[in-house]
RNA sequence: GGGCGAUUAGCUCAGUGGUAGAGCGCUUCCUUCACACGGAAGAGGCCACAGGUUCGAUACCUGUAUCGCCCA
């Protein structure tokens, strides 16, 4: 650094080389060898493809500085890096770019699909590795994994294999969310409940024994009558109980079907009070269904269309079937509505709000379908993850999520992890093609993209070889013709392992055995359930304890208006162009000083700005250091140091002490705003000034020990500072007298005891309290700032008195002005300006011709507060009740505090009646 | 419908059973030899509302309102 050059930082270049040379020297790289005890992160792994948000930035900006820090403590450090596959999504964006080419995944065939899109992850995978590098993570990435790294999917075997052992997972045949847009299942978390506005119908159904008498039932959704297998009404319903056990007649189709009764299924005060039953497509009538033994009767296609044969299974009226056939929902459902109204059965549509589901992926409305799925048995493994939690095992920060993972963990439902795509790990499953030849159908439709093309559905029953490799021949008739299952896994189901699957595990690993359990996870509460939750199942089971002690949950970021930030709402703020305008460094302190637990963050350019000033500041003060740091430095025991050195060492050790306890408490927030008070309002607002004179004067006595403790402070408050602001710090770092080839493998300070010193923070009070009332008067008479000035200072307490003697050049130097330290009584009686505060007096000299109406108004309003709060206090003391009840040193306290006001009241009324008489009044 | 959280200065947010705080913004003054991405001095608040507990409530409890999130 030239501090002879640049009066502004310019991060850029300074960004770019500490990062490479922190890399070059391996500075992150961890080894199970190092000594301290172990800490460890493991990095939520991003999209491959993806590329950064701010949201990254907050969790990466977070995690790097809980590892920086614990790397300066010394402490082992390893924070694991890696991505994920993201497998529909990726296979979407991957999808996307063969249709504009005009062709599709079915046209390629799976093989020649997925090298497609090894290739496009080659070609975009290292993006975001690139950008989480620029914000300076110190990751250790000659570790960096990938869910799709040979390693990683052979723990994916090994886990799908011994769960399926353990009878915790299985195939079958049940109702799911289903994307027909992506065309595959979605666990239950994967659907996104959404409110809109829709209609509720009112159909009526007649008696199939008398058909002039209808029940009328009430549905948002009308064409999935056709499917019906059942009404239901309540059993102590009056209005209808009579009627359960008749049948009815299904309208638009030949069917009769059952009145049921059903208490769980049935609300009596909603709609009607009967409702329709379509097991094939709804969750709750699927459950009905079970109960009363129903059949299912899909008349969805997979891609959410009406289908003929399962129409025509469902007995629907033929010209019916040939109004609807192919249809979406949204167009059959108004030709369905005109239909029950030109036979009369449609008796009334009422506006209703209804929550539909949609794909978390692509936004299109999920549809419950019926179909074969491979689940976790979830139960067995969410009670110890239930128990971890419970017992403290596990720590998740803020507390008040807690409720939230065990309420969700509680009422887990098995987990469906087969996805009907081809990117990601293929179920390790195979079907011998002989034993299973009526369970394997084929069948050939139309793609989307308008492709003829062959769709091959394993039907419940079917017996799987589950293997970790594909078998040679079949068990029972040893034939050697394997069809294996082609769906693969749940991104999150290879995610979930991440914790020990990046550390070697299945093999037993140093350091698997060092760095597991980790120490913290960091993440945003979005992925509670999705990934965390699954993460402490998994390692539970096949690791015997705990992936990590404490889970961290940050805040989501949005926009300043609190909007969710998103590409098509166009108020995304792009972290890299916040970096590029304002520097790493001010983002990362703008993103901890707002990470305030339980609350958003709601970010504007604005904020980040304000920390680039920050940044400039310290650069700033750095220069003005090295402008003075030639010449001789002597290390003096604290206590032998000049006040501004006591105290500013005083103040120095109570923010190395915060600093780490805000830390300590995941307060980052709070760690930021100990940095920001300290430096710029103890260290630059008063310390640097109240130096000047002794580094001005090249043979001040006190120059050595000063130049010392200038050097020495900011070196500190750098280290302190470094995990926050990692480029910056280093580089000015570099520049002072230290120890050590890097900052970034120094001590974390710790607080010291020999620089506390209470009597040098109440010097400085008073030092304090002094100069402002000074400026206020210098304001206050309109004296320009560097005027020289007569000025008094006197304290109505004798000690303090005497505090402000030891504080003459001080109080002298930063007056601006020459002082006299005498009692009130022996200042001028006229031509002094009087300001008082707690006790203290400052009197200032006025001269020539200046307006003094701004003074008396200013005395005027200082006497009216005075009363106003004297009356509030002694009403207190006047009470019984407080004086009887309340603690005692409370009541030393208000009497104090009367007492006080009293003085200075009396010195107010004082300087008031002076200043009168020199205004002549 | 169930659960959780929020409500404090113009804005964004800390905070504590006993004088209400910060940053940004605003007003006035200042290019003085670290910094105008700066310095100095200011203005600005029935701490959402209503009850209760308490000697004392912005803080603790209950309810209401508004907003947000999660779940169904």
């Amino acid at each position: 650094m030239a501090s002879q050059l640049d009066k502004t930082y310019e991060p850029k270049a300074v960004e770019d080389r500490w990062y490479q040379e922190w890399i070059r020297r391996g500075y992150f790289q961890a080894s199970p060898d190092k000594p301290g005890a172990p800490y460890c992160i493991v990095i939520p792994p991003p999209n491959v493809t993806g590329s950064l948000h701010v949201g990254h930035a907050l969790n990466n900006s977070l995690q790097d500085i809980l590892i920086r820090w614990r790397r300066m403590q010394g402490r082992n450090v390893l924070w694991m890096p890696g991505t994920d596959h993201a497998g529909i999504a990726t296979q979407n964006v991957v999808e996307k770019q063969l249709m504009q080419e005009g062709t599709s995944r079915e046209a390629l065939g799976r093989e020649a699909f997925l090298e497609r899109v090894w290739t496009w992850k080659a070609q975009s995978g290292g993006t975001i590795i690139q950008q989480l590098k620029r914000l300076g993570a110190s990751c250790d990435w000659s570790r960096e994994r990938f869910t799709m790294d040979e390693g990683l999917s052979k723990a994916v075997l090994e886990v799908f294999v011994r769960l399926y052992e353990d009878n915790l997972i299985y195939r079958g045949e049940r109702l799911i969310n289903w994307c027909p847009r992506c065309l595959t299942a979605l666990s239950d978390i994967e659907v996104e409940h959404e409110d809109l506005k829709g209609k509720l119908y009112s159909i009526e159904y007649p008696l199939a024994d008398d058909p002039a008498v209808r029940l009328t039932v009430a549905t948002t959704r009308p064409e999935t009558l056709l499917g019906d297998t059942a009404v239901a009404v309540h059993p102590e319903d009056e209005r209808y109980n009579r009627l359960i056990g008749k049948q009815i007649r299904l309208p638009l189709t030949g069917r009769t079907i059952p009145i049921v009764g059903d208490r769980i299924l049935v609300d009596r005060e909603f709609g009607t009070g009967a409702v329709k039953i379509t097991p094939a497509h709804d969750f709750n009538d699927y459950e009905a269904g079970e109960r009363h033994k129903l059949g299912r009767l899909a008349i969805l296609d997979h891609q959410a269309l009406l289908d003929p044969a399962g129409m025509q299974k469902a007995a629907v009226d033929q010209a019916v079937v040939e109004l609807l056939r192919g249809l979406s929902v949204s167009k059959a459902r108004p030709k369905v509505e005109e239909l029950l109204k030109e036979r009369g059965l449609l008796t009334k549509v009422e506006d209703h709000k209804m929550a539909v589901g949609k794909c978390y992926r692509c936004k299109t409305v999920v549809e419950p379908y019926l179909s074969p799925q491979w689940f976790v048995n979830i139960k067995p493994l969410a009670e110890p993850a239930i128990k971890a939690v419970e017992e403290g095992r596990i720590r998740i920060i803020p507390e008040g999520w807690t409720n939230n993972y065990l309420g969700w963990m509680r009422d887990i439902k098995d987990w469906c992890i087969s996805r009907q795509i081809w990117w990601g790990h293929q179920i390790p499953a195979w079907y011998c093609r002989s034993c299973n030849a009526t369970h394997i159908v084929t069948a050939t439709q139309a793609s989307p993209s308008g492709a003829s093309v062959t769709r091959t559905t394993i039907l419940q029953g079917a017996t799987p070889i589950v293997a970790k490799s594909a078998p040679t021949t079949c068990p029972l008739c040893k034939g050697q013709d394997f069809l294996r299952d082609p769906d693969v896994l749940d991104t999150w189901f290879s995610s979930g392992l991440w914790p020990f699957s990046t550390l070697g595990w299945p093999e037993q690993t140093a350091d698997l055995k060092t760095y597991y359990p980790t120490a913290t996870l960091v993440t945003g509460l979005d992925i509670l359930f999705f990934w965390v939750a699954r993460m402490i199942m998994l390692g539970i089971k096949f690791m015997g304890d705990v992936p990590f002690r404490d889970v961290y949950i940050h805040a989501l970021v949005r926009d300043a208006e609190g909007q969710k930030m998103s590409k098509s709402k166009g108020n995304v703020i792009d972290p890299l162009h916040v970096m590029e305008q304002f520097g790493t460094d001010a983002l990362r302190f703008t993103l901890a000083s707002m990470a305030s637990p339980g609350r958003d963050i709601k970010l504007a350019e604005e904020r980040i700005e304000g920390y680039r000033n920050f940044a400039n500041k310290i650069w700033n003060a750095a220069r003005f250091a090295h402008m003075y740091l030639d010449g001789a430095k002597e290390a003096r025991p604290p206590k032998e140091r000049s006040f501004p050195d006591r105290w500013i060492l005083n103040c120095l050790n109570r923010t190395i002490k915060n600093v780490g306890e805000a830390l300590d408490k995941y307060r980052f927030d709070h760690a930021a705003q100990e940095l920001y008070q300290f430096f710029w309002h103890e260290y630059c607002d008063w310390y640097l000034e109240l130096i000047k004179p002794v580094l001005q004067d090249q043979a001040h006595p006190q120059g050595p020990s000063t130049r010392h403790t200038l050097s020495e402070t900011l070196e500190v408050w750098l280290r302190l500072l470094h995990p926050f602001m990692p480029f910056l710090s280093e580089e000015i770092w570099q520049t002072l007298p230290h120890e050590g080839e890097t900052i970034v493998l120094q001590h974390y300070p710790a607080p010291c005891d020999d620089w506390r010193n209470k009597a040098a923070e109440d010097a400085f009070r008073l030092l304090e309290q002094s100069i402002g009332l000074l400026r206020t008067g210098r304001v206050l008479l309109n004296y320009p700032p560097g005027k020289q000035i007569g000025f008094f200072v006197a304290h109505d307490d004798n000690g303090k008195s005497h505090t402000l003697e030891t504080l003459t050049s001080d109080l002298g130097h930063l007056g601006k002005g020459l002082l006299t330290l005498t009692p009130v009584s022996q200042w001028p009686a006229t031509n002094v300006l009087r300001l008082v505060t707690e006790g203290l007096t400052v009197g200032i000299a006025v001269e020539g011709d200046v307006d003094l109406k701004k003074a008396l108004d200013r005395l005027h309003k200082q006497i009216a507060d005075a009363d106003k709060e004297s009356q509030r206090v002694e009403g207190k003391l006047k009470s019984a009740d407080f004086v009887s009840k309340a603690p005692p040193e409370v009541i030393a306290e208000h009497q104090e505090r009367v007492r006080s006001l009293f003085r200075d009241r009396t010195m107010l009324a004082n300087s008031e009646q002076q200043l009168r008489a020199m205004l002549g009044a």
